[in-house]
DNA sequence: TGTACATCAGTGAACGCGCGTTCACTGATGTAC
DNA sequence: TGTACATCAGTGAACGCGCGTTCACTGATGTAC
């Protein structure tokens, strides 16, 4: 049966998400060509068609998590305007795409995934750099604003930050589904919040 | 040229320790049982007459972490009497294990390594909460000293704990060694402190 | 509006490569008498 | 202490399998006149 005709721009999203959706459901080491055409609906030299090799494939879908990622911090902006609830907002908002994208952390932490790829290390580093950068960014705001402590070192936040959500999601995965990644960003932020505050 | 002859004790440590050493250092999909072979100084059939499958192989290296990481807690244990003191020893030995061996974070994250593999996936998950157990109680410890807050909830703390190095781990690998991970986890614990000591 | 042609997405067979594993063998080490 | 034999770790060739990729072909869609 032959798989309806679409254009390259279409396809190329539909890849680079199925991509994404397979690494988070079966892992980095089965996303293989023809699981992914499998996805699609399509053969696996289809493929070709759209990106010249499974390298840009990758490519297409760490773009596609950088983006995620950083929508999340315009969208937090928007839903508030004090800086420690813009904060709170964000990590709930992290801690949900994580959950529902477990493939990013294994992304971001297979080395196999970027040793001898300078360049998708590289990408790699930058998108994790705009959203630490974001991060801060509203941290300091708070300090500006008197709402955050003024002793406390904006990057060492945003990387804290991080390590809210890291850590739960491996437990989530390693527990089948049982740990809470939701209810313990909760409870950290309640933590991580006291220490920020301005009495 | 034939390789000396050693019993099998000595042949499976070295192998388990090539393991985590070659995922260290070229990453988890680049460990083969070539690779492992060449680094221990036998050909890959030789492998087979210490470990009946690269499985096996993986199940005795996982061993390995786990007792590398319990015996920090005894050793932070040993260092200090003072719980919150303690806390601060295994934060830094931590920081220092996963610098050196950063194939943890990865073999830990790797889906595609447990996934299909529930007894390898228990296996990680009952080390990791040995690790935060530990952890966890000498919380309580300061809890019931007097030195930590008594409304803290130890295993919410036990797994920011966690979540102070890894993502500083990422950083560190993704920046080619520039993001200085101790002194990321000495700031980090300055603030964590902060939020736990009775005042 | 109709026709001729170029472009472009999808197909299926075939390839080469790396990898985990098997197997018959060798020769060193340990054990029984 | 010496000899005969069993055990056991190491070898190298060969295997089957999965995977990324190529290629000649097909037929639908878009374009020029």
């Amino acid at each position: 049966m032959r798989a309806e005709k679409l254009s390259t721009d279409i396809r190329k999203e539909q890849i680079a998400r199925a991509a994404l959706g397979l690494v988070s459901s079966v892992g980095l080491r089965r996303l293989s060509m023809a699981a992914l055409a499998r996805e699609v609906g399509l053969v696996p030299s289809a493929i070709y068609r759209h990106f010249p090799s499974k390298g840009k494939v990758l490519d297409a879908m760490i773009q596609l998590i950088r983006a995620r990622l950083l929508a999340n911090v315009e969208a937090a902006r928007r839903e508030t305007g004090d800086p420690v609830e813009r904060l709170k907002r964000l990590l709930m908002r992290h801690a949900r795409v994580i959950r529902e994208n477990r493939g990013i952390p294994q992304i971001v932490f297979a080395d196999d995934f970027h040793t001898g790829h300078p360049g998708r290390r590289e990408t790699i580093y930058g998108g994790l750099q705009g959203y630490l950068a974001g991060v801060a960014g509203i941290v300091r705001e708070g300090q500006r604003g008197g709402q955050v402590r003024r002793d406390l070192d904006p990057r060492t936040i945003s990387v804290m930050f991080l390590g809210v959500v890291q850590p739960a999601a491996i437990l989530w995965h390693l527990s089948g589904g049982r740990f809470n990644v939701t209810a313990h960003a909760r409870k950290a932020w309640r933590i991580m919040e006291r220490a920020m505050r301005t009495k």
